[in-house]
DNA sequence: TTTAATATTAACTCAATGTTAACCCACCAT
DNA sequence: ATGGTGGGTTAACATTGAGTTAATATTAAA
Protein backbone atom coordinates (compact mmCIF):
# COMPACT_ATOMS: atom_id res chain seq x y z
CA UNK A 1 0.00 0.00 0.00
CA UNK A 2 1.16 3.50 -0.76
CA UNK A 3 2.22 5.23 2.44
CA UNK A 4 0.06 8.10 3.59
CA UNK A 5 1.40 11.59 3.06
CA UNK A 6 1.43 14.01 5.96
CA UNK A 7 2.23 17.71 5.88
CA UNK A 8 3.41 19.24 9.16
CA UNK A 9 3.14 22.99 9.64
CA UNK A 10 4.59 24.77 12.66
CA UNK A 11 6.91 27.69 13.22
CA UNK A 12 8.94 25.88 15.84
CA UNK A 13 11.50 23.78 14.06
CA UNK A 14 12.08 21.65 17.12
CA UNK A 15 8.55 20.39 17.03
CA UNK A 16 8.67 19.85 13.29
CA UNK A 17 11.83 17.80 13.51
CA UNK A 18 10.56 15.71 16.35
CA UNK A 19 7.26 14.94 14.70
CA UNK A 20 8.81 14.36 11.32
CA UNK A 21 11.25 11.88 12.78
CA UNK A 22 8.60 9.94 14.61
CA UNK A 23 6.07 9.90 11.81
CA UNK A 24 8.64 8.87 9.23
CA UNK A 25 9.61 6.04 11.48
CA UNK A 26 5.97 4.99 11.53
CA UNK A 27 6.10 4.71 7.77
CA UNK A 28 4.44 7.93 6.69
CA UNK A 29 5.80 10.19 3.98
CA UNK A 30 6.32 13.53 5.66
CA UNK A 31 6.92 17.07 4.44
CA UNK A 32 7.10 20.23 6.52
CA UNK A 33 6.40 23.94 6.27
CA UNK A 34 7.18 26.80 8.63
CA UNK A 35 4.12 28.96 8.05
CA UNK A 36 0.78 29.12 6.36
CA UNK A 37 2.08 30.56 3.14
CA UNK A 38 4.65 27.82 2.72
CA UNK A 39 2.04 25.27 3.72
CA UNK A 40 -0.21 26.23 0.83
CA UNK A 41 2.62 25.97 -1.67
CA UNK A 42 3.78 22.62 -0.43
CA UNK A 43 0.26 21.28 -0.12
CA UNK A 44 -0.57 22.10 -3.75
CA UNK A 45 2.41 20.10 -4.93
CA UNK A 46 2.56 17.36 -2.36
CA UNK A 47 -1.17 16.63 -2.15
CA UNK A 48 -0.98 15.30 1.39
CA UNK A 49 -3.62 13.05 2.89
CA UNK A 50 -3.37 14.84 6.20
CA UNK A 51 -2.21 18.28 7.29
CA UNK A 52 -1.27 18.93 10.88
CA UNK A 53 -1.00 22.67 11.39
CA UNK A 54 -0.33 25.04 14.24
CA UNK A 55 -2.96 27.70 14.69
CA UNK A 56 -0.58 30.49 15.70
CA UNK A 57 2.12 31.18 13.13
CA UNK A 58 3.88 34.16 11.56
CA UNK A 59 3.26 35.16 7.92
CA UNK A 60 -0.11 33.49 7.72
CA UNK A 61 -1.90 31.78 10.55
CA UNK A 62 -3.44 28.33 10.45
CA UNK A 63 -7.03 29.43 10.14
CA UNK A 64 -6.34 31.55 7.11
CA UNK A 65 -4.15 28.91 5.49
CA UNK A 66 -6.85 26.33 6.09
CA UNK A 67 -9.34 28.48 4.27
CA UNK A 68 -6.98 28.85 1.33
CA UNK A 69 -6.26 25.16 1.17
CA UNK A 70 -9.93 24.33 1.15
CA UNK A 71 -10.26 26.35 -2.03
CA UNK A 72 -8.15 23.84 -3.93
CA UNK A 73 -10.45 21.13 -5.11
CA UNK A 74 -7.67 18.61 -5.29
CA UNK A 75 -7.25 19.02 -1.57
CA UNK A 76 -10.95 18.89 -0.87
CA UNK A 77 -10.83 15.78 1.24
CA UNK A 78 -7.44 16.29 2.72
CA UNK A 79 -7.85 16.12 6.44
CA UNK A 80 -6.75 19.22 8.29
CA UNK A 81 -5.95 19.01 11.95
CA UNK A 82 -5.00 21.97 14.14
CA UNK A 83 -2.49 22.08 16.88
CA UNK A 84 -3.73 24.37 19.60
CA UNK A 85 -2.73 25.25 23.11
CA UNK A 86 -5.07 23.96 25.73
CA UNK A 87 -7.81 26.44 26.45
CA UNK A 88 -7.62 28.51 23.30
CA UNK A 89 -11.27 28.02 22.93
CA UNK A 90 -12.17 30.63 20.42
CA UNK A 91 -9.80 29.19 17.84
CA UNK A 92 -11.78 26.00 17.84
CA UNK A 93 -14.93 27.63 16.63
CA UNK A 94 -13.09 29.70 14.04
CA UNK A 95 -11.16 26.64 12.93
CA UNK A 96 -14.15 24.48 12.30
CA UNK A 97 -15.65 27.26 10.28
CA UNK A 98 -12.53 27.31 8.18
CA UNK A 99 -12.89 23.60 7.52
CA UNK A 100 -10.76 21.85 10.09
CA UNK A 101 -11.49 18.20 10.76
CA UNK A 102 -10.02 17.79 14.18
CA UNK A 103 -7.96 19.29 16.99
CA UNK A 104 -4.91 18.23 18.85
CA UNK A 105 -4.05 20.13 22.01
CA UNK A 106 -0.55 21.00 23.06
CA UNK A 107 1.39 19.71 24.82
CA UNK A 108 1.42 16.87 22.33
CA UNK A 109 1.30 13.38 23.71
CA UNK A 110 2.82 11.15 21.02
CA UNK A 111 0.61 8.21 21.81
CA UNK A 112 -2.54 10.25 21.53
CA UNK A 113 -1.26 11.89 18.40
CA UNK A 114 -0.42 8.65 16.63
CA UNK A 115 -3.67 7.00 17.53
CA UNK A 116 -5.52 10.05 16.30
CA UNK A 117 -3.58 10.15 13.05
CA UNK A 118 -4.20 6.50 12.46
CA UNK A 119 -7.90 6.95 13.03
CA UNK A 120 -8.16 9.98 10.80
CA UNK A 121 -6.26 8.35 7.96
CA UNK A 122 -8.25 5.19 8.22
CA UNK A 123 -11.41 7.14 7.88
CA UNK A 124 -9.99 8.95 4.92
CA UNK A 125 -8.70 5.83 3.24
CA UNK A 126 -12.11 4.26 3.30
CA UNK A 127 -13.54 7.38 1.78
CA UNK A 128 -10.75 7.56 -0.76
CA UNK A 129 -11.25 3.97 -1.80
CA UNK A 130 -14.78 4.49 -2.90
CA UNK A 131 -14.04 7.31 -5.26
CA UNK A 132 -12.53 4.64 -7.44
CA UNK A 133 -15.90 3.50 -8.60
CA UNK A 134 -18.35 5.00 -11.06
CA UNK A 135 -21.44 3.68 -12.76
CA UNK A 136 -19.64 1.75 -15.47
CA UNK A 137 -16.10 1.44 -14.15
CA UNK A 138 -14.42 0.18 -11.03
CA UNK A 139 -10.81 0.18 -9.93
CA UNK A 140 -9.64 -2.87 -8.03
CA UNK A 141 -6.31 -2.12 -6.41
CA UNK A 142 -5.97 -5.55 -4.89
CA UNK A 143 -6.21 -7.32 -8.20
CA UNK A 144 -4.68 -4.43 -10.07
CA UNK A 145 -7.36 -4.44 -12.71
CA UNK A 146 -10.11 -2.18 -13.96
CA UNK A 147 -13.59 -3.59 -14.37
CA UNK A 148 -15.50 -1.82 -17.10
CA UNK A 149 -19.08 -2.92 -17.51
CA UNK A 150 -18.17 -6.25 -16.03
CA UNK A 151 -15.15 -6.79 -18.25
CA UNK A 152 -11.78 -7.01 -16.58
CA UNK A 153 -9.03 -4.93 -18.10
CA UNK A 154 -5.48 -5.22 -16.87
CA UNK A 155 -3.30 -2.18 -17.16
CA UNK A 156 0.40 -1.52 -16.69
CA UNK A 157 1.40 0.36 -13.57
CA UNK A 158 1.59 3.91 -14.86
CA UNK A 159 -1.60 3.64 -16.85
CA UNK A 160 -3.34 2.15 -13.87
CA UNK A 161 -2.21 4.89 -11.52
CA UNK A 162 -3.08 7.55 -14.03
CA UNK A 163 -6.58 6.23 -14.51
CA UNK A 164 -7.04 5.82 -10.79
CA UNK A 165 -6.05 9.43 -10.27
CA UNK A 166 -8.40 10.78 -12.90
CA UNK A 167 -11.23 8.58 -11.73
CA UNK A 168 -10.73 9.65 -8.13
CA UNK A 169 -12.55 12.85 -9.01
CA UNK A 170 -14.79 12.41 -11.99
CA UNK A 171 -15.29 15.57 -14.03
CA UNK A 172 -12.43 17.26 -12.24
CA UNK A 173 -9.66 18.55 -14.43
CA UNK A 174 -6.18 17.45 -13.43
CA UNK A 175 -3.35 19.63 -14.63
CA UNK A 176 -0.20 18.07 -15.96
CA UNK A 177 1.65 19.26 -12.89
CA UNK A 178 -0.74 17.48 -10.55
CA UNK A 179 -0.61 14.34 -12.62
CA UNK A 180 3.17 14.35 -12.60
CA UNK A 181 3.30 15.02 -8.89
CA UNK A 182 0.88 12.26 -8.12
CA UNK A 183 1.77 9.50 -10.58
CA UNK A 184 5.49 10.09 -11.04
CA UNK A 185 6.51 11.93 -7.90
CA UNK A 186 8.05 15.31 -7.32
CA UNK A 187 11.60 14.29 -8.00
CA UNK A 188 11.28 12.30 -11.21
CA UNK A 189 11.35 14.43 -14.34
CA UNK A 190 9.96 13.16 -17.61
CA UNK A 191 9.09 14.84 -20.87
CA UNK A 192 5.73 16.40 -21.56
CA UNK A 193 4.73 13.97 -24.26
CA UNK A 194 5.01 11.02 -21.91
CA UNK A 195 1.72 11.86 -20.35
CA UNK A 196 -0.06 12.11 -23.71
CA UNK A 197 1.15 8.71 -24.70
CA UNK A 198 -0.20 7.18 -21.53
CA UNK A 199 -3.49 8.94 -22.04
CA UNK A 200 -3.61 7.57 -25.52
CA UNK A 201 -2.96 4.02 -24.41
CA UNK A 202 -5.65 4.34 -21.80
CA UNK A 203 -8.13 5.67 -24.33
CA UNK A 204 -7.26 2.80 -26.59
CA UNK A 205 -8.14 0.34 -23.86
CA UNK A 206 -11.17 1.86 -22.15
CA UNK A 207 -12.55 3.96 -24.97
CA UNK A 208 -11.97 7.54 -26.05
CA UNK A 209 -15.10 8.85 -24.44
CA UNK A 210 -13.93 8.41 -20.86
CA UNK A 211 -10.99 10.80 -20.84
CA UNK A 212 -11.53 14.30 -22.06
CA UNK A 213 -8.82 16.80 -22.91
CA UNK A 214 -9.18 20.35 -21.67
CA UNK A 215 -6.67 22.14 -23.79
CA UNK A 216 -4.30 24.39 -21.93
CA UNK A 217 -5.49 22.96 -18.61
CA UNK A 218 -5.31 19.22 -18.33
CA UNK A 219 -7.37 16.04 -18.49
CA UNK A 220 -10.50 14.83 -16.83
CA UNK A 221 -12.38 11.61 -16.43
CA UNK A 222 -16.03 11.76 -17.43
CA UNK A 223 -18.63 9.12 -16.79
CA UNK A 224 -20.38 8.12 -19.98
CA UNK A 225 -24.11 7.58 -20.18
CA UNK A 226 -25.51 4.70 -22.09
CA UNK B 1 -24.97 -13.66 -3.05
CA UNK B 2 -26.71 -13.58 0.31
CA UNK B 3 -27.72 -10.05 1.20
CA UNK B 4 -25.66 -8.46 3.94
CA UNK B 5 -27.26 -7.87 7.31
CA UNK B 6 -27.03 -4.45 8.86
CA UNK B 7 -28.01 -3.40 12.36
CA UNK B 8 -28.79 0.28 12.88
CA UNK B 9 -28.63 1.74 16.36
CA UNK B 10 -29.71 5.28 17.15
CA UNK B 11 -32.08 6.92 19.61
CA UNK B 12 -33.60 9.17 17.02
CA UNK B 13 -36.30 7.25 15.25
CA UNK B 14 -36.35 9.66 12.35
CA UNK B 15 -32.80 8.77 11.44
CA UNK B 16 -33.44 5.07 11.91
CA UNK B 17 -36.45 5.13 9.62
CA UNK B 18 -34.68 7.07 6.97
CA UNK B 19 -31.62 4.86 6.92
CA UNK B 20 -33.62 1.67 7.14
CA UNK B 21 -35.72 2.70 4.20
CA UNK B 22 -32.75 3.56 2.04
CA UNK B 23 -30.62 0.58 2.96
CA UNK B 24 -33.47 -1.86 2.43
CA UNK B 25 -33.96 -0.37 -0.97
CA UNK B 26 -30.29 -1.05 -1.67
CA UNK B 27 -30.90 -4.70 -0.96
CA UNK B 28 -29.61 -5.04 2.58
CA UNK B 29 -31.43 -6.82 5.35
CA UNK B 30 -31.88 -4.24 8.08
CA UNK B 31 -32.84 -4.35 11.76
CA UNK B 32 -32.85 -1.48 14.21
CA UNK B 33 -32.37 -0.78 17.89
CA UNK B 34 -32.94 2.36 19.96
CA UNK B 35 -30.10 2.02 22.42
CA UNK B 36 -27.03 0.01 23.34
CA UNK B 37 -28.88 -2.50 25.45
CA UNK B 38 -31.34 -3.33 22.72
CA UNK B 39 -28.52 -3.40 20.23
CA UNK B 40 -26.76 -6.19 22.09
CA UNK B 41 -29.91 -8.27 22.28
CA UNK B 42 -30.72 -7.86 18.64
CA UNK B 43 -27.12 -8.40 17.56
CA UNK B 44 -26.90 -11.72 19.37
CA UNK B 45 -29.98 -12.96 17.55
CA UNK B 46 -29.56 -11.28 14.21
CA UNK B 47 -25.80 -11.77 13.79
CA UNK B 48 -25.37 -8.77 11.52
CA UNK B 49 -22.42 -8.28 9.21
CA UNK B 50 -22.29 -4.59 9.99
CA UNK B 51 -23.44 -2.47 12.89
CA UNK B 52 -23.90 1.26 12.50
CA UNK B 53 -24.27 2.81 15.92
CA UNK B 54 -24.62 6.26 17.38
CA UNK B 55 -22.09 7.06 20.06
CA UNK B 56 -24.42 9.08 22.26
CA UNK B 57 -27.48 7.17 23.38
CA UNK B 58 -29.61 6.71 26.50
CA UNK B 59 -29.56 3.45 28.49
CA UNK B 60 -26.17 2.37 27.23
CA UNK B 61 -23.92 4.38 24.97
CA UNK B 62 -22.23 3.16 21.83
CA UNK B 63 -18.79 2.70 23.26
CA UNK B 64 -20.01 0.47 26.04
CA UNK B 65 -22.25 -1.50 23.72
CA UNK B 66 -19.37 -1.96 21.33
CA UNK B 67 -17.24 -3.42 24.10
CA UNK B 68 -20.04 -5.84 25.03
CA UNK B 69 -20.60 -6.91 21.47
CA UNK B 70 -16.92 -7.61 20.98
CA UNK B 71 -17.16 -10.16 23.78
CA UNK B 72 -19.46 -12.36 21.75
CA UNK B 73 -17.32 -14.64 19.66
CA UNK B 74 -20.04 -15.16 17.13
CA UNK B 75 -19.83 -11.47 16.40
CA UNK B 76 -16.07 -11.36 16.30
CA UNK B 77 -15.78 -10.23 12.72
CA UNK B 78 -18.82 -8.05 12.64
CA UNK B 79 -17.87 -4.58 11.52
CA UNK B 80 -18.83 -1.82 13.89
CA UNK B 81 -19.11 1.73 12.67
CA UNK B 82 -19.88 4.72 14.85
CA UNK B 83 -21.95 7.72 14.04
CA UNK B 84 -20.40 10.75 15.61
CA UNK B 85 -20.81 14.48 15.45
CA UNK B 86 -17.93 16.24 13.81
CA UNK B 87 -15.28 17.19 16.34
CA UNK B 88 -16.17 14.81 19.16
CA UNK B 89 -12.59 13.73 19.21
CA UNK B 90 -12.42 12.10 22.59
CA UNK B 91 -14.98 9.58 21.59
CA UNK B 92 -12.85 8.68 18.61
CA UNK B 93 -9.94 7.42 20.60
CA UNK B 94 -12.19 5.71 23.10
CA UNK B 95 -14.13 4.17 20.23
CA UNK B 96 -11.14 2.68 18.51
CA UNK B 97 -10.04 1.25 21.82
CA UNK B 98 -13.43 -0.37 22.17
CA UNK B 99 -13.00 -2.03 18.78
CA UNK B 100 -14.71 0.22 16.28
CA UNK B 101 -13.74 -0.23 12.66
CA UNK B 102 -14.72 3.11 11.29
CA UNK B 103 -16.46 6.40 11.82
CA UNK B 104 -19.14 8.25 10.02
CA UNK B 105 -19.61 11.88 10.93
CA UNK B 106 -22.93 13.59 11.22
CA UNK B 107 -24.53 15.12 9.35
CA UNK B 108 -24.84 11.97 7.28
CA UNK B 109 -24.45 12.30 3.56
CA UNK B 110 -26.34 9.33 2.11
CA UNK B 111 -24.06 8.93 -0.86
CA UNK B 112 -20.98 8.85 1.33
CA UNK B 113 -22.65 6.49 3.73
CA UNK B 114 -23.71 4.01 1.07
CA UNK B 115 -20.37 3.85 -0.62
CA UNK B 116 -18.67 3.52 2.72
CA UNK B 117 -20.92 0.64 3.65
CA UNK B 118 -20.27 -1.00 0.33
CA UNK B 119 -16.54 -0.63 0.79
CA UNK B 120 -16.54 -1.96 4.32
CA UNK B 121 -18.63 -4.98 3.46
CA UNK B 122 -16.58 -5.78 0.42
CA UNK B 123 -13.34 -5.56 2.30
CA UNK B 124 -14.70 -7.73 5.06
CA UNK B 125 -15.95 -10.39 2.71
CA UNK B 126 -12.60 -10.55 1.00
CA UNK B 127 -10.73 -10.80 4.25
CA UNK B 128 -13.08 -13.44 5.54
CA UNK B 129 -11.94 -16.68 4.05
CA UNK B 130 -8.56 -17.63 2.74
CA UNK B 131 -8.72 -19.99 -0.16
CA UNK B 132 -6.85 -23.27 -0.06
CA UNK B 133 -8.60 -24.73 -3.02
CA UNK B 134 -9.47 -23.67 -6.54
CA UNK B 135 -11.07 -25.50 -9.44
CA UNK B 136 -7.94 -27.33 -10.50
CA UNK B 137 -5.64 -27.05 -7.51
CA UNK B 138 -5.78 -27.91 -3.85
CA UNK B 139 -3.37 -27.24 -1.01
CA UNK B 140 -2.94 -29.93 1.60
CA UNK B 141 -1.11 -28.46 4.58
CA UNK B 142 -1.12 -31.72 6.49
CA UNK B 143 0.67 -33.66 3.82
CA UNK B 144 2.50 -30.62 2.56
CA UNK B 145 1.57 -31.33 -1.01
CA UNK B 146 -0.37 -29.74 -3.81
CA UNK B 147 -2.93 -31.71 -5.77
CA UNK B 148 -3.31 -30.43 -9.29
CA UNK B 149 -6.05 -32.07 -11.34
CA UNK B 150 -5.74 -35.14 -9.17
CA UNK B 151 -1.98 -35.36 -9.46
CA UNK B 152 0.01 -34.95 -6.29
CA UNK B 153 2.95 -32.61 -6.48
CA UNK B 154 5.31 -32.34 -3.55
CA UNK B 155 7.01 -29.02 -3.08
CA UNK B 156 9.85 -27.84 -0.90
CA UNK B 157 8.94 -25.59 1.97
CA UNK B 158 9.56 -22.20 0.46
CA UNK B 159 7.88 -23.04 -2.80
CA UNK B 160 4.95 -24.48 -0.92
CA UNK B 161 4.52 -21.43 1.28
CA UNK B 162 4.87 -19.14 -1.69
CA UNK B 163 2.21 -20.97 -3.65
CA UNK B 164 -0.07 -21.16 -0.63
CA UNK B 165 0.23 -17.41 -0.19
CA UNK B 166 -0.54 -16.60 -3.78
CA UNK B 167 -3.40 -19.08 -3.88
CA UNK B 168 -4.91 -17.69 -0.69
CA UNK B 169 -6.36 -14.87 -2.75
CA UNK B 170 -6.66 -15.82 -6.37
CA UNK B 171 -6.24 -12.92 -8.79
CA UNK B 172 -4.87 -10.73 -6.01
CA UNK B 173 -1.53 -9.15 -6.65
CA UNK B 174 1.08 -9.71 -3.98
CA UNK B 175 3.96 -7.27 -3.91
CA UNK B 176 7.47 -8.47 -3.34
CA UNK B 177 7.43 -6.80 0.05
CA UNK B 178 4.34 -8.71 1.07
CA UNK B 179 5.75 -11.97 -0.19
CA UNK B 180 8.99 -11.44 1.69
CA UNK B 181 7.17 -10.47 4.84
CA UNK B 182 4.88 -13.46 4.66
CA UNK B 183 7.14 -16.26 3.41
CA UNK B 184 10.50 -15.19 4.79
CA UNK B 185 9.62 -12.86 7.65
CA UNK B 186 10.30 -9.20 8.17
CA UNK B 187 13.74 -9.66 9.64
CA UNK B 188 15.33 -12.05 7.18
CA UNK B 189 16.90 -10.33 4.23
CA UNK B 190 17.44 -12.14 0.96
CA UNK B 191 18.31 -10.94 -2.49
CA UNK B 192 15.73 -9.83 -4.99
CA UNK B 193 16.40 -12.65 -7.44
CA UNK B 194 15.60 -15.29 -4.85
CA UNK B 195 11.92 -14.73 -5.28
CA UNK B 196 12.10 -15.01 -9.06
CA UNK B 197 13.90 -18.28 -8.84
CA UNK B 198 11.21 -19.72 -6.61
CA UNK B 199 8.54 -18.44 -8.92
CA UNK B 200 10.33 -20.09 -11.77
CA UNK B 201 10.57 -23.42 -10.02
CA UNK B 202 6.89 -23.26 -9.19
CA UNK B 203 5.99 -22.45 -12.75
CA UNK B 204 8.12 -25.35 -13.89
CA UNK B 205 6.15 -27.69 -11.67
CA UNK B 206 2.58 -26.46 -11.92
CA UNK B 207 2.69 -24.74 -15.30
CA UNK B 208 3.45 -21.21 -16.40
CA UNK B 209 -0.15 -20.20 -16.78
CA UNK B 210 -0.95 -20.24 -13.07
CA UNK B 211 1.33 -17.46 -11.89
CA UNK B 212 1.18 -14.13 -13.62
CA UNK B 213 3.70 -11.33 -13.32
CA UNK B 214 2.45 -7.81 -12.90
CA UNK B 215 5.56 -5.86 -13.70
CA UNK B 216 6.46 -3.19 -11.19
CA UNK B 217 3.81 -4.49 -8.82
CA UNK B 218 4.12 -8.16 -7.98
CA UNK B 219 2.77 -11.62 -8.75
CA UNK B 220 -0.68 -13.12 -8.77
CA UNK B 221 -2.19 -16.57 -8.91
CA UNK B 222 -4.81 -16.99 -11.60
CA UNK B 223 -7.13 -19.93 -12.02
CA UNK B 224 -6.86 -21.36 -15.51
CA UNK B 225 -9.86 -22.42 -17.53
CA UNK B 226 -9.85 -25.70 -19.30
C1' DT C 1 -5.40 32.48 -39.78
C1' DT C 2 -2.06 31.54 -36.70
C1' DT C 3 0.10 28.96 -33.34
C1' DA C 4 0.77 26.68 -29.15
C1' DA C 5 -1.01 22.62 -27.23
C1' DT C 6 -2.05 17.99 -27.87
C1' DA C 7 -2.37 13.46 -30.74
C1' DT C 8 -0.14 9.88 -32.92
C1' DT C 9 3.27 6.67 -34.34
C1' DA C 10 7.23 4.18 -34.08
C1' DA C 11 11.70 3.62 -32.40
C1' DC C 12 14.51 3.23 -28.46
C1' DT C 13 16.01 2.72 -23.52
C1' DC C 14 16.41 0.71 -19.43
C1' DA C 15 14.80 -1.21 -15.21
C1' DA C 16 12.37 -5.24 -13.82
C1' DT C 17 12.11 -9.86 -14.32
C1' DG C 18 13.56 -14.44 -16.33
C1' DT C 19 17.00 -17.94 -16.63
C1' DT C 20 20.84 -20.81 -15.74
C1' DA C 21 24.25 -22.72 -13.16
C1' DA C 22 27.22 -22.63 -9.41
C1' DC C 23 27.62 -22.49 -4.56
C1' DC C 24 26.65 -23.07 0.39
C1' DC C 25 24.95 -25.67 4.02
C1' DA C 26 22.03 -28.50 6.80
C1' DC C 27 20.79 -33.10 7.11
C1' DC C 28 21.23 -37.98 6.56
C1' DA C 29 23.23 -42.48 5.73
C1' DT C 30 27.20 -44.90 5.65
C1' DA D 1 34.23 -38.12 10.09
C1' DT D 2 32.96 -38.72 5.17
C1' DG D 3 30.30 -38.10 1.36
C1' DG D 4 25.93 -37.67 -0.82
C1' DT D 5 21.54 -35.21 -1.40
C1' DG D 6 18.56 -31.49 -2.05
C1' DG D 7 16.69 -27.08 -0.57
C1' DG D 8 17.87 -22.35 -0.59
C1' DT D 9 20.51 -18.57 -2.12
C1' DT D 10 23.31 -15.95 -5.11
C1' DA D 11 25.70 -14.17 -9.11
C1' DA D 12 26.02 -13.42 -13.93
C1' DC D 13 23.85 -12.85 -17.89
C1' DA D 14 19.58 -12.77 -21.09
C1' DT D 15 15.19 -11.15 -22.07
C1' DT D 16 11.21 -8.55 -21.99
C1' DG D 17 8.03 -4.97 -22.17
C1' DA D 18 6.77 -0.86 -19.70
C1' DG D 19 8.01 3.66 -20.10
C1' DT D 20 10.04 7.27 -22.56
C1' DT D 21 11.37 10.08 -26.34
C1' DA D 22 11.57 12.09 -30.81
C1' DA D 23 9.56 13.29 -35.01
C1' DT D 24 5.53 14.50 -37.27
C1' DA D 25 0.52 15.44 -37.75
C1' DT D 26 -3.52 17.38 -36.00
C1' DT D 27 -6.45 20.28 -33.29
C1' DA D 28 -8.64 23.97 -30.92
C1' DA D 29 -8.18 28.53 -28.92
C1' DA D 30 -7.08 33.30 -29.66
Amino acid sequence: MKSSKILLVDDEEDILDLLEYNLSKEGYTVKTALNGKQAIEVANEFLPDLIIMDVMMPEMDGIEACGEIRKNKLLANTIITFLTARGEDYSQIAGYDAGADDYITKPIKPKVLFSKIKGLLRRASVEAELVEETATMRIDREKYIVIQKGVEISLPKKEFELLALLMSRPNNVFTREKIFASVWGDDIVVGDRTIDVHIRKLREKIGDEYIKTVKGVGYKFVEVED
